[in-house]
DNA sequence: CGATTGATTGTTACA
DNA sequence: TGTAACAATCAATCG
């Protein structure tokens, strides 16, 4: 097997070594699409300690919920451990019906997901992949309109009563 | 009533 | 090259 020496390079970026032997695992489809640039390849150098060093503590951020729409910027697609925790989430809670939190699924789930293996994990990152490509591309538009001109940029200044 | 936090990792854009 | 913020989620909690 040897299959957990690429994990340790970059796992989206071998995201198609075995794929079309197993099309279809546990009912994810395993498309995989090629690689895109580079992509967290930077973020993998000090990952390995814990989220990055000198991250600072943020007091109260995090949004609460988008006024309309997403002002200008393409929303973030959920990323590969998102995917897992959507699934995770629901055998969690079968197993462990005291559970209820995501808190609690999230801090199980974190720690499940270190003990997963490539080919297992491989699949949410396939999914996130492609994900990522949209977004890619969203953030490309998104680019080529501010470039283009950043004029009234009507948040809500839509028709809104008419 | 409602905004907010809390916990997880991944990913991305910007300086 | 690094960092800072954000992606889902939902119950509990504070004001």
């Amino acid at each position: 097997m040897a299959k957990a020496k690429n994990l340790q390079k970059s796992p989206s970026a071998s995201a198609h070594d075995s794929s079309e032997a197993s099309s279809e695992v546990t009912g994810l489809r395993v498309k995989r699409r090629k690689e895109m640039k580079s992509a967290a390849k930077a973020s993998r150098f000090n990952t390995d300690n814990k989220r990055t060093k000198t991250i600072k503590k943020p007091k109260s951020k995090q949004k609460k919920k988008n006024d309309r729409f997403d002002v200008n910027k393409p929303k973030k697609p959920p990323t590969a451990f998102f995917y897992f925790l959507d699934d995770f989430r629901k055998e969690f809670q079968e197993q462990n019906p005291d559970v209820k939190t995501m808190r609690d699924v999230g801090k199980a789930c974190g720690e499940k997901w270190k003990t997963m293996t490539y080919e297992e994990k491989v699949q949410y990152y396939d999914i996130a992949t492609e994900k990522r490509a949209e977004f890619d591309k969203a953030m490309t538009e998104y680019k080529k309109r501010t470039e283009s001109g950043i004029h009234q940029e009507s948040e809500e200044d839509w028709e809104i009563d008419g």
